[in-house]
DNA sequence: ACCTGAACACCGTTCAAGT
DNA sequence: ACCTGAACACCGTTCAAGT
């Protein structure tokens, strides 16, 4: 109860810079650290706000709505994209799958970022180097410039895609055994069908549950994806 | 105020089938009827048993809960699909675009569903049916087992990306003008990049910000989807 | 067995009032 | 100019109480 009298009686503020004001980068951080740690359900302006010691309505000096909050978060995962190997046109197919490797490892380290990615067009310096890269590989693969131009939205569409149906899948609250246990039924489910009028089903019911985890499925994708885009190249390469 | 003595004196009741018990169809035709009217988003609990007459709760007897209403939401899309062309072997190619064609056309009569789609594995008859059919096409174009497998996840993961992305961009409140005037800002914004940085994203800006709207962009991905599979056919089939 | 009102613990966004 | 408390109009889910 006593109290020297020259030690001020205002209450300990949080002792850490106890009004730094918020900005952007701040607000983006925060809903980073939310995201990381608890996924995209969790990153509401609420959230967010409470994790800068604020209110919901403090963050609207600074974002226009929850959607910008989305499309910045996009753009901090793109910047964490890294591709150092220098273009080697030879080797166009192999460093375009590196790149869509590359842009899932990304968007698994921010998970929930992917949900946000649909739809965003990114548009920051290291994402505008994704695409300029990615051009870079296709026309080196004499890939005529719409299609090209179109890749350059599909592959993000694919690797976003793969990354969302995993944020989908793990905001089950299933444990890696309930997850065998329903790709198990799933196969029994799959053989048990009528052969009649299901046989290639029935006859492959194996490989229809199998490479659910792992990269086996993403791979074989990114396998597709490239062949069909290389059987685009122009036979005769204008100069 | 006066009412003959032998009418019931009980107010009027709604007349039609005043006390018609809950089931489960009556739930997913009520939670169609907000989809398609409203999207997505507006799929509530609340909603549904709002346009049922009675409240959220009455729900939870005969639906798990949100994501269970979900997936009875995909059967139900999944359930229009319609592929009455017989199997020719030899336009197996152009039969799985087909497939692929029509498979957009029913998530997008029902604007919405495709969100609930991402992660889910419909297992109703008509989806079953879908699957064997796909199944037959790859096995037409000499696809081995294990490829045609992860084709029938890579074929609906690619249409349910694309009608997601849509139905996230229609969820803005944008006319097509303003698409118009975002499109055309960009194509701007990529001519005015710095060209010894982005020569390519320069060059290209036009062919990068073309065919946003319209089926083209849908049209390519499957045109790559489809020859890259074709790339995978065995030289010898077994057999 | 099925249905329901009320509650609990959440959302995004707005707005008048403060500094 | 920036921040805030309080409110508005929503969510999914649970549960005790009714029929």
């Amino acid at each position: 109860m006593t109290q020297s009298p020259w030690q001020p009686i205002t209450p300990a503020k949080p002792a850490r810079t106890p009004k730094e004001p918020l900005n952007r980068e701040r607000i983006v951080d925060a809903a980073m650290r939310v995201l990381v740690e608890s996924g995209y359900e969790a990153v509401s302006m609420r959230k967010v706000a409470q994790a800068l010691g604020t209110g919901p309505a403090s963050l609207y000096a600074h974002v226009a709505n929850k959607r910008e909050l989305d499309q910045l978060l996009v753009e901090r995962a793109a910047a964490q994209m890294r591709y150092d190997e220098p273009v080697d046109p030879a080797r166009w197919q192999e460093q375009l799958k590196a790149m869509m490797r590359e842009m899932l490892r990304a968007m698994r380290a921010n998970p929930g970022v992917a949900r946000a990615a649909i739809g965003a067009v990114p548009l920051g310096e290291r994402a505008l180097m994704s695409t300029e890269r990615m051009l870079t590989l296709l026309k080196a693969g004499n890939i005529p410039d719409q299609a090209a131009a179109w890749a350059v939205d599909l592959i993000p569409l694919y690797v976003t895609a793969i990354a969302f149906e995993e944020t989908v899948q793990s905001a089950t609250d299933w444990t890696p055994d309930d997850v065998e246990r329903f790709v198990s039924g799933l196969r029994s489910y799959f053989e048990s069908l009528p052969a009649d009028r299901f046989p290639l089903t029935v006859a492959l019911a194996g490989a229809l549950t199998s490479g659910a985890a792992g990269d086996e499925r993403f791979e074989f994708g990114i396998a597709v994806i490239v062949a069909g885009l290389a059987s685009l190249a122009e036979k005769n390469p204008a100069s």
